[in-house]
DNA sequence: AATATTCGTTAACCGCAGTTAACTCGATAT
DNA sequence: ATATCGAGTTAACTGCGGTTAACGAATATT
């Protein structure tokens, strides 16, 4: 069984994968808070387990194992927090950092039981697709807040779990996942974007608005 | 934070205390499955913080802070053994292992959330008195009931958790935390103790008796 | 009382995951 | 074509929790 480490190195290779395209040693010391030559050393460690492939100097990539690894991780960790939200009334800003520790400890039978009880969801509250027990993951189409440049009717689809401050903020102006929203202007000189959730106009800074994906609402022209 | 492994210990060493009195070096070594050098090296660790007093090739005590830690781990235990059995529908043998790990990761804000949900208990699914935050517990006042030599009205407190066999065996035979029984007579030859649970005459082995703790029912005399 | 046995501790070592310091590779700039 | 510079790697070391082998202390045996 792999340790708590090589979980969270699977984990954060698959993140910086979809975040990113390449995944470069630094890239991952700066992620896991570690020295790039314990990345280093960890690399190697996976390549022997399969887990990645990796030629030195070039970038590394997950293999078909690997990226099995990564989603079990990670179907844990939207699992926990979703039963943490639904199940025992936590708020969804203070889910994060127990998910980060729990998901490395429960059980096979624990998964399924949780995943049973929250009748086979398919996202965490902040929006992520859980992935299968199989090793699937729903294919990401959002794009972010930030890079809309024109108005346009929109609906959230999720927002960035690691950012507790982000979250409560969000959550008191309405921008939570499933939420319809309109982009009704953004202010000059890289000023906040104007929006309309639920009838009340609201701003938001494109810091926050880079942390924010959304789909286009079928139907709605970006620049009617 | 103390690392799993010390409070594996320090919860090793509050049971054989309670189990045994006296704690020798083999008898953590055993409980732990580890060898003895591994013990021998811990002690002088755990000294160091303070956690337990060790005079050398005398036997191990904890400390006030020792035993405040081992309570808290037990807490931990309990609380969610309970959780998983009440509100998500495990059956009480195959808890322990599940709560055996994560005991060692849920935060204190998880601990007070399933405390609360479970209406502040005071006792896990086998019986055993849950630790107070403040880092008491409960008296013990049961006997094995494979002590019990003659007929009496007892009620069940506890049974051993660690043999799932035994917990599903006990449960089919009614015998189970809170229950009224009574003992009826043992059959010659170290056989099996008779006892009446529920209106039905059961049978138990002097092997598992020594593993369900009783008390005498106020106003029985146990000779009668 | 002397000795045998058992138990506990020390010594030397291992694997894991991390560190800092030193070096090497590869892309870039002159 | 070569000097440079940053990213990646290797080397040497640390702390943790474990191991086996050797040794010393306490207890039991005769």
């Amino acid at each position: 069984m792999p340790s708590p480490s090589v979980e969270d190195y699977i984990k954060a290779i698959y993140k910086a994968h979809a975040d990113n395209g390449s995944v470069a040693t630094q890239e991952l010391a700066e992620r896991l808070h570690v020295s790039a030559p314990a990345v280093s050393k960890m690399m190697r460690k996976l390549s022997v387990l399969k887990l990645i492939s990796h030629a030195p100097y070039q970038g590394v990539k997950l293999t078909r194992a690997g990226e099995k690894l990564a989603l079990e991780i990670i179907r844990h960790h939207r699992l926990i927090e979703l039963y943490l939200v639904q199940a025992m009334g936590f708020s969804w800003d203070s889910v994060h950092e127990e998910a980060e520790r729990l998901e490395h400890h429960i059980s096979e039978e624990f998964e399924d039981k949780i995943d049973e009880l929250l009748g086979h969801p398919t996202a965490c509250p902040h929006g992520d697709p859980i992935p299968t027990r199989a090793g699937t993951i729903a294919a990401i189409t959002d794009r972010p807040l930030a890079q809309q440049r024109s108005p346009a009717h929109l609906i959230v689809r999720r927002v960035s779990d690691e950012d507790a401050e982000l979250l409560r903020h969000l959550q008191a102006l309405g921008v939570t996942p499933g939420t319809a929203i309109e982009l009704v202007t953004q202010e000059p000189f890289e000023g906040p974007l104007v929006l309309k959730v639920g009838g009340k106009r609201v701003r938001l800074t494109p810091q926050a608005a880079k942390k924010v994906f959304v789909d286009a609402v079928a139907g709605d022209e970006g620049g009617k």
